[in-house]
DNA sequence: TTGAAATATGAACAGACATTCATATAATAA
DNA sequence: TTATTATATGAATGTCTGTTCATATTTCAA
């Protein structure tokens, strides 16, 4: 493994791991993440599409769309009354399933 | 990408997170994933190590130690005065390389 | 224009938690 | 024993932030 980073790099790894740490924040990146079917093209949700994906407050699912979107891993795009979401980073995907595992594997060894 | 985890999973996750999403512990994460010249063996650093290398206070590093031993993060082994601590996560490694890897990212795209 | 739907926003609050300070405990050396 | 080194711990505090509530803004239909 490489050396620590300095502390200017340090600080904005402990940033994005912040915004990424809230299990509101999680969901939505989540619902961003599920391609329905779809091939490749990025999967866009509209506000609505998801406050009832996670199950919390519109008012809440705005103020957190705007928190991802001020740390660039989301992008709006507008079209009449709605507001598109969509993920504009690689690499959320890849943070998210490395906990995932991580958990998961956690879960596997209780079983034992 | 798969669906969105059961709440269960999702607080786990958030909680993982979290832990990972403290600028101290960072350090203390790459102090002891630095393998200064060895081949495969662990890494372990006592306490006093630690403390110099990430440059915070005796105390806090002690704190943070619990926090992620509780975590099941890092082990911890007593031998005389000496704690010596190590990784026990394989996940944490990929993780912060994830992490890491999208700073430099953003960083880069700076300078275009 | 009035109303409704979609989204954003600001204030307020409560809980979480990183950090410090002081002190305790444990191990060893003198 | 006493002193010193290594580590842990508990209390106290101040800051940060997730969430709610109420309300504003925008867009479009009737």
């Amino acid at each position: 493994m490489r050396d620590m980073p300095n502390y200017e790099i340090i600080d904005k790894m402990e940033n994005i791991l912040n915004i990424a740490s809230d299990s509101t924040r999680i969901k939505i990146l989540y619902c961003l993440l599920s391609d329905e079917g779809s091939k490749e093209e990025k999967t866009e949700r509209t506000v609505t599409e998801i406050v009832k994906a996670t199950g919390a407050s519109q008012s809440l699912v705005s103020h957190q769309l705007k928190v991802l979107k001020d740390a660039r891993l989301v992008a709006a795009r507008k079209e009449g009354k709605q507001v598109y979401y969509s993920i504009i980073d690689g690499h959320v995907k890849l943070l998210l399933e490395v906990v995932y595992e991580h958990v998961m594997e956690e879960e596997d060894e209780k079983e034992i």
